[in-house]
DNA sequence: GGTCTCTGTGAATCAACTT
DNA sequence: CAAGTTGATTCACAGAGAC
């Protein structure tokens, strides 16, 4: 997994342009991007005010504006486009919005000829209540995760995951609330550091569901330094770039005072992904060449008899099938696991050849 | 609310091409749009088993299939167009989809000028699992919802949604199960009838939120029919267009056997979006003329007093503010609505002024 | 110290009517 | 039509302060 052209840039925060500094980055490099751009909200001119007659103070940050679709969208697709060369083939990408700029990213992605994996909604617990009541309640920002190609092969730790899910399979809502009290960087003044931080247990998700222990983590929208903070707690690394040197400078106090998790702490095997490790049973052949299986029949529970050769496949009227083919004959079309169809029989006893290939590791 | 052009669409299913019969409805007639168009799935040629060996049964018809993004986006811009034109100013639409064309969608929605109220999520209670844990469970719908220009006034029952939703404002996530059960139409075979049949209690809280009794809802994907049902059961009327002549017969078979909710019903309130009716109390004027404020003298909680003359405006120090422009004096320039923020004293009680004119009420 | 109350605040395309 | 007036609206937390 190592760069060298990149050492320079690891666990760095860059000041400058995100499209200049883009395109230093080595072709190639980066395991995941992590992109939370501008929204171009196009808040009116006017106050809202808060019932309690109070100012609300929104989002009317220059980084936000944009002179049209147009100018965002040719934005959108030139970081885009450098995200593609600097992505390794097997990286993936997140970005993130609400519906004033997810379809303009989404669409984009899709023309450049990314291939999306899953849509996210984030559901926050404790949105921005609608003070005047003219509309459902915001409560929700959308995540798009995608890889390069429809063909590309990505990290997802399907297990970790589950194990996260009270054992059963993640899905596409999450619900997370919004980042506030201590977790919320503060400026000299006491107030809010930046108005979009976003809350460690988003990225917390997103880096332990889509990369492995010491990947390269990029944020070309680095801002307070929320995915630096997480990536190094959880023992990746990360790549910086921000244009305002105040948020640097935060954001580099901030993420060296954060502790990596412990490699005694229970949860590092959470960290390394453990339960996604990829286990290599040996194969039927191997089996066979090693005599681990003793009998030259096989069974199935409806006591089917079939012959295994020396070469690992069973015939059935002369023609060989594998043992996971092998059951559409005696199943009605349906295509099982073999390992788990197929016995041996030891006196009245079956073995699950499956059984076998686990206890031989 | 009336077009007399309108008669013979209104709660009948037109058979025919989406695009010719949309061309056919009369301009500015329209209340509501809902439309679920196809969507543009690309399952792959390999073929997707259940864990138990079954073939799942995913979206493959005829209809779902387009060359490329440039033929779906070219047809959504036509019928977007067409909806335009037949919307009423004050209409809304809704549009639905998954990752696989909602960005095309709110891409070509933000192109055509049109204005975004709402990005909602449907959290489906019981998505379809992810077979080979590749991925999250895509366990999420997206919906769009918009009106023709950013000033469009459009119908939104606030306070319905807000009783829905144990008295507190509606939220953009909503949580429902998919269609299944007696809910889901079958064919003579007993098979399901249509891959995407939508649940009815989706569409019930997309009309009472944003139509009307007896608002005229049209659905350009009408397939079977949930729209059209859900519209009658509400005592909103609907119009349908369908190229599927055997979805049409379901249909029609479906509606005929809905009953609308009778008017002695509790929930009939709602029908009418009853608590969303404007109220017209009295002004300060009205109840001094009617010499319902008996003293000159109005007071706060905090036990200030000052004068309301003849004219309905609070003096003070010679000068006259209305009666929520005076809060700001004594509310260090928070500016509260007056009604709830006076009292008269009779004896040693506070009566707020906004009590006293719904009394009157 | 513990419990209760009060205050502050968050990516916001946040009004309708009269003069 | 622009400017001014009237009037209808909030939820989950965190933190400070009161008792």
């Amino acid at each position: 997994m190592k760069n060298d052209n990149l050492d320079k840039f690891i666990n760095k925060i860059k000041l400058g342009n995100c499209l200049e500094e883009l395109k230093k980055i080595p072709s190639k490099s980066i395991d995941l991007i992590f992109a939370d751009p501008p929204y171009f909200m196009q808040t009116g001119t006017g106050t809202l005010y808060r019932i309690n007659g109070n100012k609300y103070n929104g989002v009317d940050d220059e980084w936000d504006k944009f002179d049209s679709y147009k100018e965002y969208d040719k934005f959108t697709r030139k970081w885009l486009t450098q995200c593609r060369r600097i992505l390794k083939d097997k990286g993936s990408i997140w970005v993130m919005g609400t519906f004033h700029n997810i379809y303009r990213l989404g669409y984009i992605i899709q023309d450049l000829n990314f291939w999306i994996i899953n849509d996210i909604t984030w559901e926050k617990t404790n949105p921005t209540p609608n003070f005047r009541g003219t509309k459902f309640v915001n409560s929700n920002e959308n995540l798009i995760w995608f890889t390069k190609s429809q063909n590309s092969k990505f990290t997802f730790n399907y297990k970790t995951m589950k194990n996260e899910n009270k054992k059963k399979q993640m899905g596409s809502v999450w619900k997370f609330s919004i980042c506030s009290g201590k977790e919320r960087l503060k400026d000299n003044n006491g107030n809010k550091l930046h108005n979009t931080q976003k809350p460690e247990d988003l990225l917390r998700r997103i880096i332990l569901a889509s990369t492995k222990i010491n990947d390269v983590i990029l944020d070309p929208f680095f801002g307070t330094g929320t995915t630096g903070a997480v990536a190094k707690k959880l023992h990746r690394n990360f790549i910086g770039i921000e244009n305002n040197e105040k948020y640097i400078n935060y954001a580099n106090d901030r993420i060296k005072n954060v502790d990596k998790i412990s490699k005694n702490d229970p949860f590092f095997d959470y960290i390394k992904a453990k339960f996604d490790e990829k286990i290599k049973y040996p194969k039927i052949l191997d089996l066979i060449r090693e005599n681990k299986i003793k009998s030259k029949y096989l069974y199935n529970l409806k006591e089917d008899k079939v012959y295994l050769n020396s070469e690992g496949k069973i015939k059935i009227n002369n023609v060989k099938y594998s043992i996971h083919k092998a059951t559409e004959i005696f199943e009605n079309g349906r295509y099982l696991n073999g390992w788990k169809y197929w016995y041996i029989k030891e006196g009245n006893n079956y073995i699950s050849i499956d059984d076998i290939r686990k206890d031989v590791k």
